[in-house]
DNA sequence: TTATGCCATATTGTCGACAAAACGGGGTTC
DNA sequence: GAACCCCGTTTTGTCGACAATATGGCATAA
């Protein structure tokens, strides 16, 4: 379960594909009940494979199983989202700082590429945030991607990759830092064309915790609004 | 699948666990085949169970499955190794830092009485290496709780946690590094002590380092060896 | 001798049915 | 009115059997 999962192989891992993009879609809601009867039925499969996918996702965290009460989608309420940004700082941080020595000159210029196409579609369409945070996740993942560390890849691009879509898209609807990152994302490029590592960290974790304050606040209004 | 998981509810939680122990204690070989028939059979429960459990190993990098070939126990190589550590210095660091400004006195003091009876064991019978490595486990394992980050307890604790005892037991038998490891979990628990969490975090990285160097020799020489 | 294709076997993937446990409603008792 | 218990229903846990796929050996041909 990488980034993208499109072929298929066996019903359990297709049914962990599809229940984790319902699940990060939020066509599922948070703290949702998963009825194994009912989605194996809408699913058109046996019960047998759709709990092999659950224990999957329990193993991505994107659900939550109590033994013989069921599975229900994980909630993430502000401690898990401040403790899953704290763990994203020091990853990708890390991820940069031996990124910065680690990529060749060709990948960086691709990521600088990616954020050329990045910037000419928020030109394009104003509003789209949406598109913004799967181009965002993009550049991340191939930093996490330079860092030739496969245990750090597939720690950001599996599990907690999952749970920020998740949270991306709860909070797309009122986000609109897309300008700020982009400016962040072009420094660290910036850092990452230079060879400075530790700069390249500094500006990532800077980038990160940005990112949470922002998320913060948004949450802050939620629990005031309610 | 904290650090011990004794109570039983299903089968392939049961599974999972006596799984996950034979393959951190060696007992089932690094690379070997896991055959469900035979596995089920030796548990006394059915195929589905143990299936279950499977996905959930996998989940833990256990064991890695091919589809419709299987799953295999993971093979720690060097690279993999040199990813966990690397991984582990920047998680056990940021735990530490923050561990130094959230732990209780009362924790801090608990932590040092456990190093007490840690050194009393190594006294008592200098070879068995074996407990240190239990004991040191504890030691981070506490270092990770007091962070209240439950995202990297989990982290640590559960995936991390289980490839190190695994490690720890391939090489234990050759490794005499209590002393130094000892002293230094002291000058860490002095730095917690006086709330210097900067402190902290570096000796702990030193330390993780230290470990990592000592362990990539003895692969040298193993390699050498073969 | 080496490579290749085929077939018997073993192993994984999947389904349906049964057993056990949790859930919910209705009635009873204090 | 609230707490408790009992029982029918729903849902999860487990098993056995069957289908699909991979594995390994043997014969055949270059």
């Amino acid at each position: 379960m990488l980034i993208n999962a499109p072929q298929q192989s066996t019903l359990a891992d297709i049914a962990a594909h599809r229940l984790a993009q319902s699940i990060v879609t939020g066509e599922l809601a948070q703290g949702q009940k998963l009825n194994e009867t009912e989605l194996a039925e809408r699913f058109g499969m046996g019960r047998g494979p759709l709990r092999e996918a659950l224990r999957q996702l329990e193993g991505m965290r994107l659900v939550k199983r109590i033994p013989n009460a069921g599975a229900r989608v994980v909630v993430l309420d502000r401690k898990t989202l401040s403790d899953l940004y704290a763990v994203r700082e020091a990853l990708e941080g890390m991820a940069c700082r031996i990124a910065a020595t680690q990529m060749t000159d060709d990948e960086i210029a691709q990521l600088s590429a990616l954020l050329d196409r990045h910037e000419e579609q928020i030109k394009k369409q104003g509003g789209k945030v949406y598109a913004q945070s799967e181009g965002d996740l993009d550049f991340h993942y191939q930093i996490a991607r330079g860092s030739r560390n496969q245990m750090l890849m597939d720690l950001l691009g599996s599990e907690q990759y999952q749970l920020l879509r998740m949270c991306r898209h709860r909070t797309s609807r009122n986000a609109q830092r897309t300008g700020p990152a982009l400016q962040q994302h072009r420094q660290i490029v910036a850092a990452l064309a230079q060879r400075d590592g530790e700069l390249a960290e500094i500006l990532m974790r800077r980038h990160i915790q940005g990112a949470w304050h922002s998320i913060n606040e948004m949450i802050e209004k939620e629990e005031a609004a309610a």
